[in-house]
DNA sequence: CCTGCAATTGCAAATGATTTGCAAATAGAG
DNA sequence: CTCTATTTGCAAATCATTTGCAATTGCAGG
């Protein structure tokens, strides 16, 4: 989602595009991996903000659909910017080392999900998946 | 794993088989379904005991594998007793109304799996499968 | 370009889960 | 029954995240 997009897509929601709100999505784009709060922070050098504000902000993307959000078990929250068209339901490789983040395309068996759901007589099962290892940059290191 | 077991398995460690001990664990073993902090505390009715204690204990057990720790997305742990012989590889089908467990072994295809590694440079590469849904019993309430 | 006001921000305090320091209590080996 | 290392309770500390509120600031409209 490119620069022109945000501003469209504020304005349609009556959204400002404030300066911290800039610079945090500049940031985002920057890079594919999901980021956490706090390395949002750090990076903002210039810009500085507050920590409330990208939390808020954060939440205001989430519901939009414009980001998304992940939990890898660190105890706190990375977002991602959401590609264009990337709305799928799919998966994640993730990088213990670097929070790398692949998305892959296998999926649990669907058929294997229904029977699981039916074995159990359980319904509206949805189910997450992701993997987790050391991508190749990290394994030179 | 009965009450003799953790007499038994305290006692190689050197571990004391405490009143607040004990209590939490005759708890933990009246039901499959992992317990909360929260729900252990409340239930703890007669022997009630210090927050900490518990979070203690169930730190203690986890590391010596009596006790499994689940991450719902609640925002805070759950802990079940694992079951004797219970530590292989599966999956777990969860009630998101009443956080009922369900162990499912049915497993993510291996090869895909590898392929997956493979394919992306990836080493030691693990998964995490969680089924959500919701139980007979939450259905009918 | 200027104005008005609702949307945002920063800051500090609140929350909620979890952890930790420490002195008092106590299990259990001998 | 004693002694000591292990545990406990309590309070304070941490950490991530949220919230109240007054001060700021986009931006729609003149």
């Amino acid at each position: 989602m490119a620069r022109v997009a945000w501003r469209e897509h504020f304005r349609r929601r009556s959204r400002r595009l404030t300066g911290p709100r800039q610079a945090i999505l500049e940031l985002l784009q920057l890079r594919e991996k999901p980021f956490s709060i706090k390395e949002i922070l750090s990076s903002l050098a210039g810009a500085r903000c507050d920590l409330a504000t990208v939390y808020r902000l954060m939440h205001l993307l989430e519901k939009d659909g414009l980001v998304k959000r992940f939990d890898f078990g660190e105890g706190a929250a990375r977002f991602q910017l959401i590609a264009d068209g990337d709305d799928k339901h799919h998966h994640h490789l993730i990088c213990t080392r670097c929070a790398e983040v692949v998305p892959i395309d296998e999926c649990f068996p669907n058929d294997l999900e229904k029977q699981i759901a039916r074995e159990n007589g359980f319904k509206s099962v949805t189910h997450r998946l992701d993997f987790f290892g050391v991508c190749p940059e990290c394994q030179t290191k």
